[in-house]
DNA sequence: TTTTGTGCAAATTGTTTGCAACACG
DNA sequence: CGTGTTGCAAACAATTTGCACAAAA
């Protein structure tokens, strides 16, 4: 299954500010931890730890699944990378910009859109005015039907 | 962790209703099946496929896991049943009312809220206009922050 | 009696953990 | 050098699948 992902660019700190963000808080820069930022960097989507284990699928040197998710662990409390939850399967690293993204998804043709956190806002305001509960679409995405998959064809 | 359930009892059918569903597609009446349904009329929330084999932690005869999975999912195919994805954890199980409820969840304590559709029809309406997106919190909820979460307690 | 469904075991998938060897600072 | 990290293996949790046997219709 094919995840495309429209929406604005990433607005994210460049490989050696992620590094100097580790070092500054006194954790080592290990080729492994670098590896997986470099994947992160490259990747143009949200991706499983198993695609930046596999080094984006050869495009970068492999390295091992558990560390991975231990470096994801720890980038993640850093406030470097976040992820999502899409539907079923893996969840979906990203890095985190300094504007957070939320998600929509396609139940039906899976496909991703990421949207400014603004775009929501007006949803998540309505959200809390009328049940009193503080929304927020960056771990769990909106899910429904994408324009395409919600108007039936014409035959 | 405990998963109160507020809001709307559910609509559902009866237990025969829904035997007799079973019959009505040809399907058979086992007595798994029998139990799966017996378990989700005795629930008074959505529970995992665990909780239903162990017969509601006792109240009920135990039943094999891998059956409860299978007959969940036909009983959904039929339409008399419901799931949910919670944060992390299993899938949560439920009957399905002729009136399908849709769930908040609060990711700090982790509590459900159920509401009727309609409560977030202006919502669902709000998104479709603004992202020309057909949401629909039946089958992952709205995450977020409850009223008691959001906000920060005086000392 | 003919399917459909069950129960048990084993495979799968996604993720975490234990631990000895290793390498950054 | 010493502690944070790795890599590998094994443990885990949730769910699925294969298959011989049981039981609805």
């Amino acid at each position: 299954m094919t995840v495309p992902c429209s929406g604005p660019p990433l607005a994210a700190p460049t490989l050696d500010a992620a590094l100097g963000a580790l070092r500054d808080e006194g954790l080592r820069v290990s080729s492994a931890r670098r590896l997986v930022l470099a994947a992160l960097f490259a990747a143009d989507q949200p991706v499983p730890a198993e695609r930046i284990a596999n080094g984006l699928d050869g495009r970068l040197p492999a390295s091992d699944l558990a560390s991975v998710y231990r470096n994801l662990e720890t980038l993640e409390q850093l406030g470097l990378v976040r992820h999502v939850h899409l539907g079923h399967g893996p969840g979906l690293y990203a890095l985190a910009g300094w504007r957070e993204r939320e998600y929509l998804v396609c139940e039906s043709c899976y496909s991703l859109r990421a949207v400014e956190p603004s775009e929501l806002d007006s949803v998540r305001e309505l959200i809390r005015r009328e049940l009193g509960f503080s929304a927020a679409f960056t771990h769990f995405p909106i899910v429904g039907l994408c324009p395409a998959c919600a108007t039936p064809e014409r035959s």
